[in-house]
DNA sequence: CGGAGTATTGAAACCTATCAACAATTGTGG
DNA sequence: CCACAATTGTTGATAGGTTTCAATACTCCG
């Protein structure tokens, strides 16, 4: 399951995706130590319950956050991506457990020595701040999504998300390659797969979308899924 | 709508709630500084689309954070008690409007100060990051309700919630008094009013509770509603 | 090429929303 | 303190969107 990777520490930088908000440098002191470790698709990096001893980075690849209710009802509540943080609720125990999407790849950081670091590095401490109420507005933003939207406004605003997060918004016909399944983006909008799968159909009946293969979504009228998202942004 | 209140200063202590997580006291130096403002029932404290310039901290009363739709549907993000920091995104625009549900009092600390103070003390700014990763897990286990459970689960995990946050938790037959109306609760919960109230009705018949009164709630089998909560935890 | 996993599509059931009427509570003024 | 008006909460009947159950198609890979 964790394996040790190749140890290629070097300076090299992360994707973006971190900082998105304010400080962006001012969290490079986190990459100077903490271990990188392969995960493998559908691997555990903590379950909900571990205490939380480790911070993460992801290198590569996708991580899911989710919870399973007793009777198999899963949720979840992010997707992280390459220069994303996982794990920010150090020292308490998770509630939610992290598994990797695809085969990823994760900068692994003990605690101590992030809690050492902030002590050291009060502009890292910011920034861990803005991070964190960074992701608080992201999930209240989750939370109207989940509390007051129909299915197509919700595939709609998930598909926006990703544009936003993947880089793609500058693009005029933005492509969107999903990693996760249909079930995982069911778990994490509320919905069913059938739903996820019936409204993906209707968004390309509608033109929005066009849908060469399942994980392949091209953006045909942006403007149109906007609409369709009811934003109140 | 806001009126400064009668400048009662003072070293008072406000009730708990607030960092119940970790650090208690470290939160104290803000109360140094800032004014005692009077919000009159169902007025703003800020609006969606403010600038975030203040923090407020709640002394008395209860605020709603919500986001309305431009269709008029309408989500609360959040209630805040006495003790509880309100409007953790400072430097960004609002992403949610703050009102008052009732006649309350909230002391308002100027966002320069706040990071001064943060500047000066990093016992401070450590405390905020845990208190806002703790709103974190909060909004992700909302995210839980909103997305997979159903209408009794839903009200029976708000009213356990509550119990928690009022320090009833200790009582055996715990005692709530409902400040925020059915409205409230509904736009919270992701629900309609008359769900709601169909499934209060639902509790008392089950006799997980008792409603002498429509905002007086009495619990009556705390087990009992802690399996209609289905809570993972 | 075939099998496992994943995605799509159809029909029926279910939970919650909507529309509507009524009851209870609160607040106000006489 | 009562009476009325306004607000808030409850309850009923129906409609509707999503879920559930089921069958079929597609994609990936050994």
């Amino acid at each position: 399951m964790l394996v040790n990777a190749a140890v290629a520490r070097s300076t090299q930088s992360f994707p973006p995706a971190v900082g998105r908000g304010l400080p962006a440098g001012d969290m490079a002191p986190l990459d100077r130590l903490g271990t990188l470790v392969d995960v493998a698709r559908d691997a555990t990096l903590f379950y909900e319950g571990d205490l939380a001893d480790h911070l993460y980075r992801v290198v590569s690849g996708a991580i899911r956050l989710c919870k399973v209710l007793p009777d198999g009802r899963r949720q979840l509540a992010a997707f992280f991506l390459p220069g994303d943080l996982v794990g920010l609720d150090l020292g308490s125990s998770h509630s939610f457990a992290a598994e990797a999407i695809t085969d990823s790849v994760v900068l692994k950081l003990p605690r101590q020595r992030v809690e050492t670091l902030v002590g050291e590095n009060p502009r890292l401490g910011r920034a861990l701040l803005s991070l964190a109420v960074e992701r608080l507005v992201a999930a209240q933003s989750q939370m109207v999504l989940l509390g007051r939207k129909n299915a197509t406004e919700r595939l709609a605003s998930f598909l926006l998300g990703l544009i936003e997060r993947t880089g793609q918004a500058a693009s005029d016909r933005p492509t969107l390659t999903l990693t996760m399944t249909r079930a995982d983006i069911a778990d994490y909008l509320g919905l069913t797969i059938e739903t996820v799968s019936r409204t993906f159909a209707r968004l390309k009946q509608l033109n929005a979308i066009a849908l060469p293969h399942p994980q392949r979504v091209v953006v045909r009228d942006r403007e149109l899924l906007e609409e369709l998202a009811e934003e109140a942004d």
